[in-house]
DNA sequence: TATGAATGAGTGTTCATTCAT
DNA sequence: AATGAATGAACACTCATTCAT
């Protein structure tokens, strides 16, 4: 019961992150999903208020999923530096087991107005508040420069990591692949950083 | 002739801009963008092939200008540290500048399928192999470590510049100005690529 | 049993007519009415064959309770003519004593496209069979015209008596009360039927 | 222009008038309207809000025809009493004239919620004015009892004329043809209020 | 009897685009 | 070049009804 329930749930979230990432959120039709799931159209409804909560209960159970991860990740770092690395890192591995849901989570959600404009991704926000933490963290270790914004480090990382993801996500022409991605954001940054 | 149909079609983007920054594009309304140019919905068809049409050519016009001006501003910076110091200034002057129009390619070409997947940004990339070249100039004269990507790091400062850019047009509540944003910013990538 | 049973089938036809009296016939759904009557949504399907159905049953049930009542009353008055006088009677107490209910069959039994284009309402015409009986009666003991149609004048009451009882449940400013409506209602027609 | 304007407007309201006669308000489909009048299915918005509004139009289009007649057609007949005569034999020469029109006016206009919720039919007040008026007339000049309200008994004329055109419609049994009608429920009136 | 999760048919309305004038 | 009336494709969502339990 419960059972079949869950299963009904994600196998829609599953059918819809496939769908959105292949025809993008606007093109992707309802019964389009609802015949990937198996499901009847208005079962989606019972479990979703309309098209743009699927996107944003993907998106939720993205950053959750994410999230629980992250903090270990990251505390595996010793130092400051080496634990922005491990966050970069691990966004980046997140895309390789992840590229469809990423690339629905990076590139559609922005299409849905709903998202944009009503919904407040408190979640997203804790998760990259990791990033400024680290960085408050370094300075008051004396890593980092006392100078540089936290707050706009961490929107300027966050941005950084995004748009490589894209390029890579539409490109798939890994000239670089995602490893050396990491790597060179991580020091990129690490360096800018530094005290 | 020439005189009127020039006015026409800049009284159309610019309508359009207006537009689309207030209502988005997907609630933006072809009738409504006619109303404001004073012209009849037909018109814009005269000038445009499409909806989509006329969120590329506001882009193309934007990166037409930008580039018209960065390039000399990007000249003026003596050192290649220097340069991508005017870089970043430059870009963030434009956003003061024209925020209503920044915001439009920013957050709502975003919107458009026919821009996010048939399109191709010739002339951004244009625009954004400025970046890559400070990087390569950098390096062949010693001051940039050999071994930072230009294409990665030309990403990367892409993706801070756009994503910081998004949220103070969304926020507005400048706990930061542009001007600190662009300093930030800059800092970080010269001394990330700092030899 | 048999017992519970009733029970159930009277708590949803008088969920229904509230429920029905509050929203009209299309607004008012299955799922509320279930919940009112404190049943599943499956369960009134065990009574009623469709949501019409409801509606139709209501009616019968109305019509069962006032024909009970109805010849008894008309009974009671001596002439054709007091005879008149009590079914109009009649018909304003029950409005008075049963709004919701009355309101239901006059207004939104209309609704139901089963019942007005499928559903004969046979024991409502033996109701309104009563009145030509009386004017019968009366051509008969000579105190009614014999030019009168009974089946046509008939018809003609039911109009006023309905029509009026709708003006009152719309408006509800009892600038006249129901008792002047059947004063004056019972007056004309008996008049308009003396020889 | 204007021509193939009203044109197009006319031949949407008869289509509509056709269909909702046949089928009724509630499974008319707006396309088989748009088929019937030789139209696209968006041109019906150009001149008509939405559904409701479509039979609003059509009432008031014959309100308006209606009323045009009613003043010089009562006027004709000498006493109250006669004008009384004049009003009914209107009412039913006029349901042969135009039957489709009549039933969509009598029995489908109850089927659109916007129209029995929000919309308040002034000119059908002032078409039923003319009875009360009639009837205040009569009492001035002593031919009608003093004790008969003329807003009841506006309104239970007008019930018995809806009702037995109701009837009229849905049997088309003529036992009684509709002139028989008119004389029957007028001289019914008639006498019922003579003083 | 009773449940309530699942079904899926059904449609009014919008709006980018066209084209006769 | 300019118009704007006309087009018609396209689709999310509801809710009465069913049926496995």
């Amino acid at each position: 019961m419960t059972n079949r329930s869950l299963d009904k749930k994600e196998r829609i979230l599953e059918a819809a992150t496939r769908t959105f990432a292949e025809k993008g959120f606007f093109n992707a039709k309802i019964s389009e999903i609802a015949r990937q799931a198996e499901v009847a159209d208005g079962t989606i409804y019972l479990y979703f208020k309309n098209k743009d909560d699927i996107l944003i209960q993907i998106f939720e159970y993205m950053v959750e999923r994410h999230l629980e991860n992250i903090r270990q990740a990251v505390a595996k770092g010793g130092s400051p530096e080496e634990k922005i690395r491990m966050f970069v890192r691990h966004h980046f591995s997140t895309v390789e087991k992840f590229p469809k849901l990423v690339e629905v989570i990076t590139i559609e959600l922005r299409q849905s107005s709903k998202f944009m404009k009503e919904y407040v991704p408190k979640k997203f926000f804790n998760y990259l508040g990791i990033v400024s933490d680290l960085i408050i963290e370094g300075q008051a270790s004396g890593v980092f420069r006392e100078d540089a914004d936290p707050e706009i480090t961490k929107q300027a990382l966050w941005g950084s990591l995004s748009e490589v993801t894209v390029l890579w996500l539409k490109t798939r022409k890994k000239r670089f692949d995602l490893q050396t991605c990491g790597e060179q954001i991580a020091e990129l940054y690490i360096r800018g950083l530094r005290a």
